[in-house]
Parts: C-alpha cells; structure tokens; sequence
RNA sequence: GGGGCGUUAGCUCAGUUGGCUAGAGCGCCGUGCUCACACCGCGGAGGUCACUGGUUCGAGUCCAGUACGCCCCA
C-alpha cells in the first residue's frame, strides 16, 4: 500500500487511492455547513436538498447520476466559498417498503400482517429500515458524495413528523384538505388508493367485444362495445352522440338489463361519445370509469359500485358475487352467450391503467378518500414561476408540460390504506358519533346500515368506519378533528378514534425542503438554508415531487423552496435518465440494471449473471436476458473507481433526456484518469521533495510553451467553470478532458521535455517546474468536483502545498475553485505555438505520408516569408526537431532557400515545410499528393470567392464576418500559391 | 385524441442567439515498446447533418410538411 509520501505507481489504482480521502474530509468535518457562518457572518448559502432514495433498494446508476451532478455542484460551490449544505436523507416510501416488509414475512414465517397486527408490524418495518437503511449511505460515501450527515434525516423522523401533521393540521383548517367520495384509483393488489400520478398506462392486447341490450318497451336492441364486459353489472345508462343519426330514435328510451330486470337504463345522449368507435353506443358504468362517472355526474345516473376491495364482485352483481373481475368476465360473456346477446368481437390494443406498484391492473372505485384541494396550491406554485420569477426550470423546454399539468392539475389523493407511514392526524369523536348517525338517519327516512349498528351496540371501531363510508360528509365532518396532537394519548383521550390510514408518501416529501430544517418551527437552519439553490432531480418525478415541494413550499413559507439567494435564481434542473446500451430504462425486472458499486469496483461476467439471476427478472425471460448480458459485457465490467464512473456519467450527461451508459465508454474515461497520473508522475519525476519556486517568482523566465499552456489553462478555467454553473456538465467534463490530455499532455509536457534537460539552464529548469506545478495545482482544484479523489490525490502529492496553501486549507475539497488570470491570457504565445505544432503535425504528415519509417531521423526545413515568424520558429526549432523526429532543421526565407526537386512539401499560409529527400520519395505519389491537396485548396477559395462575389453577402452579413473572410481567401490563395509551385517543380522532374 | 422530444461518422454523442467546406471519444486502418503513460504515442480513412419544400446573402441550426423512433398526459 502506497501512501502520499511514496513515489507514484506506473498505473492509477483507483480502488487504493479512493478508500483513503472520505473519512478524512469527514472527519475534518468539511462537509458541515453552519448557520451561523450565514446568518452572522454573510457568507452565501448554497443548498441542495438531496432526493431521499427510497429505503427498500440499493442504488442503482440511474442514482449514481444524481449523486454525481450533485456532488459537482456542492463541491464546485463549496470551493467557491459558499456556505455549502447538501442535506441528505432518506424516504420511508409506504407502499414499496410495507410489501417488501409483507414479503419477506409471508416467506419466512407464513404469517400476513393482519397476524401480526398493526403495531407489531410496524415495529418490524422498522427493524428492517435499521438493518437495511445505512446500506444506502455506504454506497453515497463510496460514491464520494460530500452530503452534511450531521443533518441526515428520515422522512418519518420526529421532526419530519412534525412537520407533516402541522401541515395536514393548516390545510385541513384552510379548507383545502378534505374528506370526499371521488372515483380513485384502486389497486387491489396492494390494497390501497393511488393518486394519478402513480398510475401508468400500457398499451394491452385485449378484446373489444359487443353485446346487445335489449329495449325494455319495443323488440328493438342496442349493440355496445366494451373491453370490459364484466362491468356491465354496473351499468346504469347507455349513451349515444347526439347527432347519430343511427341512434337518434332510440334516446331517452329504456333498456333492459338482461340480469337485472328492476334497474332502469336509459338512452342518453352525450356529445363525449366518439361515434365512430366500437357501434358508437357506449355502456355507461359511472362507478369504475373516469370516463363514465363524469357523464354520470352530468346526467344524475345512478353510481353502483360492484366490486369489493379485492376487485372481486360484490353483492351488487348478483349470481356474480365473488367472482374475481377476470372471471367474471368470461363468465358474464357465457351467460350474455346463453342468453342469445353476444354480437361477436375482435381483437384491440388498448390502454389498461396499471398500478406503477404493483403492475396490476387499477380499479377505477367510488370511496370516500381525503384528498388535497390542489387547484388554488398550483396557482401559488405557478406564480413562483411567472409573475414572481423566483425559480427557473432547466432546461426551460419543460416549461410548457409543467404548465400544461400543472393548470389541469386534480384534487390529490392523499389517504393509503397502509400501516407504515403518516397516520393521518384525523380524530373522531366518537361522543359526536351518535348525533351524526342520527341526523343523517333522519335525512334519509329514519333506517340506515349506521343507525342499526349503533342500536345493535357495535363495537365504536366498526361504528366509526361505518359512519365515515355511509353518513352524508358535511356530518361526517362534525365529528373529525385535525389534530397536531395525538388525542388518543391526551387527557379524555378515549372518546377519540384516530384514522386508520396513512398519508402518501409524496406528502411528506413534498415537506422536505422545510421539515428537514426544523419547519415549522423558526430555526436558525431554516432561516440561514431556505430556500436551496437548486433542485436536480430526474424528470420522472417532476409531478410526484417537484410539484408537490413547489406547492407546500410556496403555501407554507411564501417562498419557492429553489427560490432566490441573494438575487439569483433558483433553479429546478431535470437531468436525463440513465439508461443501458440498448436505450431502454435501467430495471432489476427486465435484469439490465447495473449497480454503480459493480462498475466502481469491477465484476466479472460470471459474476454479473449470478447477479441478475437474484433480481426479479421473469422466468420465461431470464435465458434470453443472460444472453444479452454475456453478449453486451464479454469481459465483464472493468473496476472504473468511482471517480471513472463520476467522469463519465457527467461527460455523458448532455441535456437530452437519455444517458447511454456504454462500458466502452466508461472505459475510456477511466484511461483519462490513469493519462492525469502518469503526467503528474512525469511533472514530479527528478522534483524531490522540494518545491520549485511559486510561479509568481519566474514571470520574467517565462518560454513562449510556459506561456501558452497558462494562457490555455485560463480559457480551461473558464470554460470548466461556465459548464459547471450552465449545468452544462458535459462541457464542463469534455472541457478538462482536452485541456489536460490535448494541450497539457501533447502540447506543453512533450515541449517542456526539453527544457528539463540535464543541458538546460536551472533557471529553465526551475521555471518549467514551476509551471508544471502551477498547472496540476489548478487542473486538480478545476478537476476536483467531478473527481474528488483522484484530484485530492494529487494535489496533496504536490510538492510545495504547504507554502502555496497554508494550513487554513488542508484540502483540494476546501481549496479555491480555479479562477482566471487575465494577466496570464496571451494571445501572442497562443498564436506562435499553434504554429509550431502545426508544423510539426505537418512534417509528421509528411514523412508518413512519403512512407518514411518513423524511426529514421531525417532533415527538414521550414519556409517563412516574414521574419519574426522565422525567429520564433527557431526559438524553438530543438523542441521541433525532437518531436518531428528530425536529424536537423533550417529555418529560411524562401527567397533564400531553394526548394529541390525531389522534395515533400507542404503548403500553411504562414509556412511552407520541406522534407528534401533525394532518392527516398516516390515523385508520382509525391505530385499526387500535392494536385488533391491543390484542388481542395481550390475548391475551398471558390467557395470564398463565391460568397464574396455576392453584393447580397458583401453588403448584408455583417463587417466582421465579411472580413473573416476575405482574410481566409487571402491565407487559402497564399497556401495554393505555395502548393501550385511545388507542383511546377515537381513537374519540372 | 392532446402535448413534448429525438433522427449528425461503424457505435455513443457535441455543435450557444443562422456566419470557417461539421467536431469529440470509442471502434477501424497504418505505424512506433523514444527514459510519464501500450489505460500510450504518431499518422490516416470515414458524414448528400432522416426526407421534401420554404425563409435568408447564407440553414445541421429558423418555419411548414413527411417518415421512423421514444416519452408524457387523457
């Protein structure tokens, strides 16, 4: 093991060097953001809250992305000197959790949770979030992810609590929660409601099959088409277009159900029926259909809920009652058979609406649920956005979905009929009970199901349920009480009966940017910390969360929880979603999902199979899936570190909506890493432990190369930052990528080489440490947010780190974000280099070209007509002549020089470089070569000529792009100029 | 049905408000183990920017339509 002190190794090892720097920021507590340091001293908050993953899973890479960007972001600012906090914390994520919980309960000791009961159940989900939940948090830290763990927080905390009843408490006050029957989505096999936004929908095969009913009075019938047959057991009306012609009669009469003769259905006539599909006469169930129960509503039919909570059929269906809703179906389609109704069918696709739980399919159900009045919420949250300009969508192309959603938005469906989560903070008072069940008992004629059970004395739970389902809701009110408190424990407690369900999770985490911060209390946290900077989170849960935080934000603190710091912005960044070679969404179902730890730490093929044969893939599809997977990693999975894994995911992350993850790619990002150390072995190699002298003190020795690459590394610096803060990630990645490999590692090192020669002067010498050291000190700082490891690796290597840092900054972490130097941008050296890797790049063409072999030393020359060119050339003419592979290199004026015949040139505008070989090349080649390179050049000043030749051009486009290019026919006609006399002289031979 | 996104080199993607004859990485071909790095160096090939039309002096970029692919909402 090598440690800082020791040389470096011949090739990066991420996993050595990874494992060393975490629990020492942690334990510097760098991480850490204080209030006071804003409240009392000013300094800038800078504040993400961080999504809280769900505590069932693991991370999978669609995570590693947002820790990645996030990370980018804390670190970057934190180095920028602001007061930075990433709060990071977890979700209890009610469904997902109870069922993995009920799962593993059901398999281990066969019992449901209705054995166990409530309270017990409880306490074993709780015992399963301690044993499992930390495992989250390792996989954060191995990431590198610089979150406040002081501040780490559960969405069912006592503060997060807290926070939640308080809200339910102001909402319920304010009148915008209330308890109503509504159609909701159910699904029967988590037994529970959903809010839309938990429900998808999939295109299924399925069977649009027709049956006729009967009318009740004449001998005509009426054929409907439905996917659905089995809830025509509901059905309480028929409807019709209004201008079918074909139905025209048949309006306002009366139909027979063929099952049950004592309901009436009637013919009624809705401009919401689509003529054209199926007969064009629509079965109207109002109770188990979106579509249905609104024309219900507007035509006053009767709603009749015919399946229980497991979807099976109830009492309502008759000689159905019990049957599961698919059997049902074949079962109700026999008997219509037998009862000579059946009008035939044929196949469709079709859209089912699938629980997003479950992957069941949802039972649209009337039930009493409570829910947020979220109309008068989303115009608060709106108004963030448009007359008050607090927050900013990126990228603003999601503007127009928000807005679509958000204006359309529906009453939210908060209650779960669930045992782990928020229970709602609703009481009933069962002492006010009675008068309830007896007004409305009154209202109704005198005999309701509640007034029996109160007389047959029932126990207070079934009376209590009973009344919430049955009695008319403005009484129901009367004997519910929201409470901050829990009542049942208070004094007098026992006339209270909590409710049973609990809240949606997405309500406790709409709380998160204020609950995690002490709200609702007025916390020097919540002061110094609200509102964050930024949100970045997925697009997925733009609605499910983004949504509901803009909402509770805006109500509960009159500011957009991303709103503004010191007069900027607040920003909502949608990143991209993760997704596998093949482009399809990352899924331990469909056996493609890759845990970030396996392309951190390296897995086998084997390995990844056995893997993926744990994860839920189905049966039939697991071969096929194992196949795809050997064929996609025949090596496996290379170890990246975490760092090759951060480098990629953000250098892959352009603001589209997809990320390719592609192992190759990974890969070659992670020989960027190994291409940083081995420069930085090299910039140390023969330094000792002494420090060169600080750049400051050689300003005067500076070569043209130390020139160029500082000025470069300013437009580096720039352009990194820029990316950074446009959350333009990619850029921000590519732009250090090209910087160090490109410019520092092609350009400068293999310049400098020469002047560390043994035969250099020290001054030359020192001065080129001196650069070398300032440019990894700043590439480092610039690449620290996005490699945090290998970065801080580095520069702590770097000799002289105490007297350039001091002990105020321990850190790379806590080190200044690099900043450009407008004192070091030097257009001038910038130029003179470019020149001269552009003419070694050409006599390396040209020797290649001539099919020199590359170890042979051979001579060239170099041609320029102006004389300070010349001059700056030969300034550097040793450091050409190694990296061309040259025995020896003339520098003349071409009225000096004369070309021989047998020679390779090539024509820039500036310069002419010449290979003279006598012997050695082929002419024939030689004046092909020469006659394409012509003829493009040719083509290229036509094409100048062209535009130019245009008075439209000359006289519209403006003057700094006319003169762009007339100065680039002018360089192109000196390059053909060139070109064309080679040609003569080769043709000459 | 309504809304949105995408289509650029063999692959994965860049390409700011229209202005160099379109770039990168990987892969490919050739070549080199020169004392930082073969997770490397050097050179090279490879694109009618999906299609059709329009606006413009000028279109990968703007507009309309077509095709294909994807997403969201109903």
């Amino acid at each position: 093991m090598s440690s800082p002190s020791e040389p470096l190794s011949k090739a990066y090892d991420p996993t050595e060097v990874e494992a060393r720097w975490y629990p020492r920021w942690a334990d510097a507590g760098i991480f850490r953001a204080e209030a006071r340091d804003t409240l009392e001293e000013g300094r800038e908050p800078y504040v993400i809250m961080m999504p809280p993953p769900n505590v069932t899973g693991t991370l999978h890479n669609g995570h590693a992305l947002f820790v990645t960007l996030q990370d980018i972001l804390i670190r970057y600012h934190r180095m920028k000197g602001k007061n930075a906090l990433w709060l990071p914390g977890v979700d209890h994520a009610g469904i997902a959790t109870q069922a993995v919980v009920e799962r593993e309960l059901k398999r281990h000791e066969g019992q449901s949770r209705h054995d166990l009961g409530r309270e017990a159940f409880v306490e074993r989900v709780w015992e399963w979030k301690e044993r499992n939940g930390s495992r989250i948090v390792e996989q954060l830290k191995v990431m590198g992810a610089a979150a406040d763990w002081s501040r780490e927080r559960f969405t069912l905390d006592p503060t997060c609590s807290r926070a939640v009843n308080e809200a339910f408490v102001r909402l319920w006050e304010e009148g915008l929660i209330f308890r109503g029957e509504r159609l909701i989505n159910w699904d029967p096999a988590t037994r529970t409601a959903l809010s839309n936004e938990e429900v998808e929908h999939e295109e299924r095969e399925g069977e649009l099959w027709r049956f006729a009913y009967p009318l009740a009075d004449s001998g005509g019938e009426i054929v409907v088409a439905t996917t659905r047959p089995e809830t025509m057991l509901g059905d309480t009306a028929v409807a019709v277009h209004p201008e079918d012609e074909r139905y025209a009669d048949f309006v306002g009469k009366k139909l027979r159900h063929p099952f049950f003769p004592e309901r009436e259905l009637h013919v009624i006539a809705d401009s919401a029926v689509d003529p054209s599909f199926g007969t064009g006469a629509v079965k109207i169930t109002p109770a188990h259909d979106p579509n249905d129960f609104e024309m219900g509503k507007r035509h006053n039919l009767v709603f009749l809920n015919i399946f229980d909570l497991d979807a099976r059929v109830n009492e309502n269906g008759g000689p159905f009652q019990g049957q599961d809703r698919y059997e049902a179906r074949e079962n109700v389609k026999a008997e219509l058979d037998r009862l000579g109704l059946a009008r035939g069918g044929e196949a469709i696709t079709h859209a089912v609406s699938i629980s997003e739980r479950s992957g069941e399919a949802v039972e649209p159900m009337l039930s009493r649920q409570y829910f947020v009045r979220a109309a008068p919420l989303a115009a608060e949250a709106c108004a963030a956005f448009d007359e008050l300009g607090e927050t900013e969508l990126i990228p603003a192309s999601w503007k127009s979905t928000w807005d679509h959603f958000m204006k359309n938005i529906h009453d939210w469906c908060i209650s779960r009929q669930l045992w782990w989560g928020h229970r709602i903070p609703v009481f009933y008072d069962t002492e006010k009970l009675e008068e309830a069940i007896r007004t409305d008992a009154s209202r109704k004629g005198g005999d309701t199901a509640a007034l029996r059970a109160l007389t047959d004395d029932a126990s207070r739970a079934d009376l209590v349920r009973l009344a919430l389902d049955t009695v008319d809701e403005d009484l129901v009110r009367e004997f519910s009480v929201a409470s901050r408190e829990n009542l049942c424990e208070a004094p007098g407690g026992e006339r209270y009966v909590q409710e049973e369900d609990v809240l949606d999770t997405w309500f406790s985490s709409g709380l998160w940017p204020m609950s995690t911060l002490g709200w609702p209390d007025d916390t020097d946290d919540l002061r110094a910390f609200y509102p964050g900077a930024v949100l970045e989170t997925g697009f997925d849960i733009l609605f499910f969360w983004v949504a509901r935080m803009m909402m509770f934000g805006c109500h509960f603190m009159g500011k957009a929880p991303f709103g503004h710091i010191f007069l900027h912005f607040g920003h909502i960044f949608l990143h991209a979603m993760v997704r596998d070679a093949q482009g399809r969404k990352m899924s331990k179902s469909l056996g493609n999902a890759i845990d970030p730890l396996d392309v951190i730490q390296g897995i086998t093929k084997e390995q990844l199979l056995e893997k993926t044969k744990t994860y839920p893939v189905p049966e039939k599809q697991l071969p096929r899936v194992l196949k795809e997977l050997a064929k996609e990693y025949p090596d496996g999975i290379p170890a990246s570190g975490a760092d090759g894994l951060r480098f990629s995911l953000a250098a892959l992350s352009g603001q589209g909506r997809d990320v390719k993850l592609s192992i190759p790619r990974v890969a070659g990002y992670r020989a960027f890493l190994n291409k940083v150390w081995n420069a930085t072995r090299f910039a140390l190699m023969g330094m000792g432990k002494e420090a060169p002298p600080p750049l400051e003190a050689c300003r005067d020795q500076l070569s043209l190369a130390d020139r160029w690459i500082l000025s470069r590394l300013q437009a580096a610096t720039t352009r990194v930052a820029a990316g950074i803060e446009a959350y333009r990630f990619d850029e921000a990645a590519n732009g250090v990528y090209q910087f160090f490999w490109n410019e520092f590692c092609d350009g400068y090192i293999e310049l400098a080489k020469e002047s560390l020669m043994p035969d250099a002067s020290e001054e030359t010498r020192q001065a080129t440490r001196a650069v070398l050291i300032h440019v990894l000190d700043a590439s480092m700082r610039m690449l620290h947010p996005i490699c945090p490891f290998q970065s801080e690796e580095i520069w702590q290597r770097l000799p002289g780190r105490d007297t350039r840092w001091g002990d105020d900054v321990p850190f790379c972490a806590v080190a200044p974000y690099p900043e450009a130097d407008a004192s070091l941008v030097d257009p001038e050296a910038e130029l003179e280099i470019d020149r001269v890797i552009r003419a070694v790049s050409r006599l390396r063409n040209l020797r290649q070209e001539s099919g020199l072999p590359q170890r042979q030393r051979i001579p060239a020359v170099i041609l320029a007509e102006d004389a300070a060119v010349r001059a700056s050339l030969t300034s550097l003419s040793e450091e050409m002549k190694r990296l061309a592979q040259l025995s020896e290199l003339q520098i003349s004026s071409p009225s000096e020089y004369e070309v021989p015949t047998q020679a390779a040139v090539h024509a820039e505008p500036d310069l002419q470089v010449v290979l003279p070989l006598e012997g050695l090349i082929d002419l024939d080649a030689e004046r092909d070569r020469v006659e394409k390179d012509l003829a493009k050049a040719r083509r290229e000043l036509e094409g100048y000529e062209r535009k130019l030749g245009n008075p439209g051009y000359v006289n519209k486009a403006p003057a700094d792009v006319v003169e762009e290019t007339r100065a680039r026919a002018e360089r192109c006609q000196e390059k053909i100029d060139g070109l064309a006399e080679s040609l003569k002289r080769l043709g000459a031979a």
